[in-house]
DNA sequence: ATAGAAGTGGGGAGAAGTGGGGAAAAAGGG
DNA sequence: CCCTTTTTCCCCACTTCTCCCCACTTCTAT
């Protein structure tokens, strides 16, 4: 389980680490894609694997898998961890991001996210405005 | 059930005494995240996936699910106590709570919160003020 | 009065963050 | 086809910070 928010500095050859509780669940291999929202989605490859065999199982036709499979797949990247527990950002993804020389990091309980630092606190303030909501109807 | 108001100094590495009542009820790691007003909550471990389950589940679609990822687990923080029982607040939490070198802990129920001396002073008048006013209606 | 528990403060070992260098591989031009 | 140039990847080194342990003081309860 991810969780947590951290800032990182990205270096000049797109290297960014990850928080250290965070590499430890992830064995090695890393699979890096375009969130859907502008930020880009870190999954262990474990967890890739299982998203991606259930998106498969919900293509109805094969014309429709094949899309599928080009979206998905094409535009993911595997990664690996150097020895200080960093990974580099391809730049096609770094850009559609934005993320310039820092990085936030953000655990989302089986995933990680990485982000620009003003899409984030953008991003941030209305998930938690939409959660403090559910709070309240929960009579918490 | 936690209860009572205790106060503490902070020290220059941000570390907190929890009652040692409050330490008995929470085995080794807590979670702490922000509080919706200004304070710093913290969970019992168990206690918090209770939560965070609640609210997943109020998900009506997938992108509201990951809002409600990002608000849920990127606020939270894990923490342990050490042998003097003792938890160190992390600096974004600190700075948001606004805990400077006293804090108040305050006893929630089944949860705790961590207050800035002076925010907590002002709560405390408006919650009681309510509270009053709520027995009223009950007729208690 | 004394013993134990709790509050407070500081120091040291190890881990983590950050930046740069060099070898191998890939790409491009003659 | 070979040589040159560029890029990528991996390793190393330095600095900073975090975590864990120890010590002292204060308070409480017997």
């Amino acid at each position: 389980m991810f969780f947590g928010e951290y800032q990182y500095k990205v270096d000049e050859k797109g290297r960014v680490p990850l928080p250290p509780k965070f590499r430890r669940e992830m064995r090695e291999t890393v699979i890096l894609t375009r969130g859907t929202e502008k930020c880009i989605t870190v999954y262990p490859s474990a967890e890739w694997k299982r998203l991606a065999d259930t998106l498969a199982a919900k293509a109805v036709t094969p014309a429709n898998l094949r899309k599928l499979n080009r979206a998905i797949f094409g535009s993911a990247f595997s990664a690996s961890f150097d020895r200080q527990g960093r990974i580099t950002l391809l730049s096609p993804l770094r850009s559609y991001a934005e993320i310039g020389d820092t990085a936030v990091v953000v655990g989302a309980n089986n995933y990680v996210e990485l982000w620009n630092e003003g899409l984030w606190k953008a991003e941030k303030a209305t998930a938690e405005e939409q959660a403090s909501q559910i709070m309240e109807g929960l009579g918490a």
